[in-house]
RNA sequence: GCCACCGUGGCUUAGCUCGGUAUAGCGACUGAUUCGUAAUCAGUAGGUCGGGGGUUCAAAUCCCCCCGGUGGCUCCA
């Protein structure tokens, strides 16, 4: 008698029985269950049960069934595309949010291949083929995998650890997995193959490519369904088709890869942003500078960003006539890299990070314990090169501004500076409605040999971090590894309407440069003391945290940031004058007004700036003109009839001074 | 940088498989209309098909190289 608790009750069986059938037994036909946790581990619904047990159900549609499901369908993908390409050979193929990717060792295959792909999957689908989990001695596995050397290297790795030494067999196909699994290919209707890529064997860009093979799977149609509708919608907010089709902004073949045009329109919403930041800094005590693009090789010889950081910067600007004098010479492009590694000959760099600068500006003069905290901050033009395939709208670009602060500060102020630059990001998150982030507190390696430091001072500028983010009441994750190499860091990540992360605000503590470049300041004792720098961005860069921010907001941006706040639409020509005479006001009181007199109808006006997704549209016929005044669409699209015009002005305005 | 896919007037787009110098709408411009809430009517201009090379009597259509974009991979001080 094997005694099943189960569905908060307990069930008797005379003998062995499997999950799923005890299930049945407990929850009916209909339960949905694709797995189920027998005493707390993952079991399939195979599984046979002989001694007294409690079960707990997973269902289909629980984020654990998904994950099953998922790992089911990656399944599904290698039986297809090992049937549909024998010399295919699998290498992993997990479950991930959403969905499930597949690799495998095989030549690139194009859209027609996975339509085929996807094709066979449905049949195979169709076919309700059991899926069924065998237990092997490692001889027998290896055996099984001895022409996979994928599968032999995982095995050689973890065989009896994560992986296990069971396979899973849907018809010809066997695959090296701990599971569970589904029952059978029937249980796996709701998927749909999304794209290719290719990617490396253990993600080592050394090892093999291989073809990644990515699919979307769900618990049932709608949910499918809805899916698809996300990302459909989530491409109509796209913050390139937006920028484009809002005037926001352009990327100009001609100009570069990856480096921002900000036009009218997309220059008024930074400019109102960096306002906005300015005045906290104001506030804040922080000091504003302007410093260069470019500065001399031997700067970032001192930080360490050249030669460490070569590949993703900006080769040097080399002057003309050393160039002139080297290649007289007969100087080879080698040996011009090389002379510049060795600092035999100077150059300029496009900056990649404002801090070098910025800490020139304190070593220009004498600094002392009373100067301390120092607070800089710039808007900071960077450039860096990243790599071609990186490069996407404003997101990821070569040149982009940071709301760069360094603050130089005695290591007794790190806490309570940190505290002030979360705060800082914290405002601005709220100021803009941006709920849905999580901080990650980067911290050290302790395996690692990278990071510059002793561990005494590692362990104060971690804790400080730990205390200033809890002590502001935001939730926070730690993340050993994350560290920067000079430093821990505080990170500020986004999550979109997708669910992607965009990690914008960032503080970080750094004890290398002040050393780097033998910074000091005289303390109470009379004694030269080392300061602590923190580098801190609230927005991160100007042009990542504005295209986050379109996408945000739709493109509807509230009427502080609204590049055009209101648009002044005619009913007839006969109205031209008042139109005039109202926006004049408007402007009087600084607010961004434009203009539609022209001949189209009021029908055609609204349908043509709607679009433009301004604030306020205002309406201005015979009646208003009578009664002097005004008629709009509010942000929410509502309709207000017959207001006077200080009164709309009032409204505006406060609305703009409070940034709602 | 790597793999796959894509690139036609300002925008969206037909044609490309089966080669014979390009289709439409929006927008722009001109004229008429002055009309109260998501496209008033008529007309005109505008592209040599991302760039270069090749195959061919002939290429937007086929091939090669380059540039740019998209989805991923790798990277992100």
């Amino acid at each position: 008698m094997i005694k099943v608790e189960c569905n908060g009750g307990v069930h008797e069986f005379p003998s062995e029985i499997s999950v799923g059938k005890a299930i049945k037994e407990a929850y009916g036909k209909k339960s949905g269950a694709v797995a189920a946790l027998v005493n707390d581990e993952e079991k399939d619904l195979s599984y046979l049960l002989s001694q007294n047990c409690k079960i707990d159900i997973i269902k289909d549609n629980s984020d654990r069934g998904l994950y099953i499901m998922r790992h089911s369908c990656a399944h599904l993908l290698a039986q297809a595309v090992t049937e549909l390409f024998p010399n295919a050979k699998p290498t992993i193929g997990p479950p991930i949010d959403e969905g499930f990717y597949y690799d495998f060792f095989m030549d690139p295959i194009n859209d027609d291949d996975l339509r085929k792909i996807e094709k066979l999957m449905r049949k195979i689908v169709k076919q309700n083929i059991p899926i069924k989990r065998e237990e092997h001695d490692n001889e027998t596995l290896r055996g099984i995998f001895s022409n996979n050397s994928f599968k032999m290297e995982i095995m050689d790795d973890k065989i009896g650890q994560e992986v296990g030494s069971s396979t899973y067999k849907q018809g010809n196909f066997v695959d090296l997995c701990r599971g569970p699994h589904v029952e059978s290919t029937a249980k796996l209707r709701w998927f749909k193959l999304t794209s290719t890529s290719q990617a490396f064997w253990r993600a080592d860009s050394s090892r093999e490519t291989l073809v990644r093979i990515y699919g979307m799977c769900y618990s049932s149609k709608e949910d499918l369904q809805k899916r698809e509708t996300l990302l459909r919608e989530a491409a109509k907010r796209d913050h390139r088709k937006l920028g484009k089709d809002l005037q926001l902004f352009h990327i100009d073949e001609m100009v570069g890869q990856g480096l921002i045009l900000w036009t009218p329109r997309g220059t008024v919403v930074r400019n109102e942003l960096q306002q906005f930041i300015s005045d906290h800094l104001t506030r804040q005590g922080y000091k504003q500078i302007y410093t260069p693009h470019i500065g001399k090789l031997d700067l970032y010889r001192t930080s360490g960003h050249f030669p460490y950081y070569q590949d993703s910067q900006y080769p040097p600007i080399v002057k003309r006539d050393t160039l002139s004098r080297l290649s007289d010479e007969g100087c080879s492009c080698s040996d011009l890299s090389n002379l510049m590694s060795e600092g035999e000959i100077d150059g300029y760099m496009l900056k990649p990070m404002n801090c070098p600068h910025h800490i020139r500006v304190y070593a220009s003069q004498p600094r002392s314990y009373r100067d301390l905290p120092l607070r800089l901050a710039e808007f900071g033009t960077v450039y860096r090169w990243e790599q071609s395939g990186e490069i996407s709208g404003m997101t990821r670009v070569r040149g982009f501004t940071q709301d760069d602060a360094h603050l130089f500060v005695t290591e007794d102020q790190i806490e309570q500076e940190l505290l002030g630059c979360i705060e800082l990001v914290k405002v601005i998150f709220g100021t803009l409605g941006m709920k849905d982030y999580r901080v990650r507190i980067g911290l050290r390696d302790s395996n690692s040999e990278k990071y510059v430091g002793s561990p005494e001072k590692w362990d104060k500028a971690e804790d400080a971090c730990r205390n200033a983010t809890a002590s502001l009441g935001v939730e926070f994750s730690e993340e050993p590894g994350e560290a920067a190499f000079y430093g821990p860091k505080i990170d500020f990540v986004v999550k979109d309407v997708l669910g992607r992360e965009w990690q914008l605000g960032t503080v970080q503590v750094d004890y290398n440069l002040p050393e780097r470049f033998d910074l000091t300041y005289t303390g109470s004792d009379g004694e030269k003391h080392r300061p602590v720098m923190i580098h801190r961005a609230p927005f991160g860069s100007m042009e990542r945290f504005c295209g986050v921010l379109i996408e945000h907001f739709n493109g509807m941006f509230p009427t502080w940031l609204s590049p055009t706040q209101v648009h002044i639409l005619t009913i007839s020509e006969k109205h031209k004058d008042y139109a005039n005479k109202i926006a004049e006001s408007l402007r009087d009181t600084s607010i961004r007004v434009e203009m539609d007199t022209g001949d189209d109808t009021i029908g055609k006006k609204l349908r043509t700036h709607r679009s433009m997704r301004p604030a306020y549209l205002m309406i201005l016929g015979d009646e208003e003109q009578q009664n002097g005044t005004v008629s709009f669409l509010n942000p929410e699209r509502e309709q207000k009839n017959g207001i006077p015009l200080k009164d709309f002005i009032s409204k505006i305005t406060s609305e703009i001074n409070s940034k709602i």
